[in-house]
DNA sequence: ACATTGTATAAGCATACACTTATATGTGCA
DNA sequence: TGCACATATAAGTGTATGCTTATACAATGT
């Protein structure tokens, strides 16, 4: 029960993080482009606290990192956590959610984070 | 928010159940050969009930299969999952069990189910 | 300094979870 | 038929989860 456990537990803790759909979502949406929480709000159509609290578990189990700018803050993946590889590989089998923020940008919702 | 979604909530479904450690010991176990409950019990140091209830949800979740021989009950992984690629790359960055399983077997331990 | 906007946190609540102990079911054998 | 073994299910309990509403904090612009 040495190393290998560990490595078990660890994946676990991802996995459990990964096994909600509002996060494994989110997971899908800032792989490849930061997003801003507003834009996450948006596309996920729930409230900011909920979204929030969310973000705060990814953060926590450190597969997301933070970066402020002005007003707004955007998440991205944190891909020099351990388990990226499994990320990446349970992303890969997802739905591309780039269509959603495009979709969102021609939208013409009043979103300034982008500016 | 057709097929896509769905395609999410199964793999989030998929996930969870494999974010607990014990769960995913056992998916690792029974990926290559199958296993007997009391071997997994016996592995996993737990009470059997509690090893019984996680076997019901990977069961009820469509992960596993069970194959009852004589008084013994044999799971193995359900390759015909919707999920199972995903499934498989997850194991594939997990230690390998077999080792276990070998040290259970030599252990001399009074298991039937092998015989 | 103050109001506005964006995000985080706090508190409360209903439900889900993982375990325990006790009991039921199922199978093989004397 | 009755006993022993293997597994499943039931009931109970403490904790975790995900949401809601309310409020705090942070940055900007006037």
């Amino acid at each position: 029960m040495g190393n290998e456990t560990f490595h078990i537990d660890q994946a676990a803790q991802t996995l459990k993080l990964l096994g909600d759909p509002t996060r494994l979502t989110i997971m899908a949406l800032v792989q490849h482009t930061e997003c801003c929480v507003c834009e996450i709000v948006e596309i996920l159509q729930m409230s900011q606290p909920s979204v929030s609290q969310h973000l705060k578990k990814l953060r926590d189990g450190g597969l997301v990192k933070e970066r402020r700018g002005g007003r707004w803050v955007f998440y991205s993946l944190n891909t020099s956590h351990e388990t990226v590889p499994i990320i990446h590989q349970v992303l890969a089998h997802l739905p591309d959610q780039k269509e959603k923020l495009k979709a969102l940008e021609d939208s013409g919702l009043p979103l300034q984070c982008r500016r």
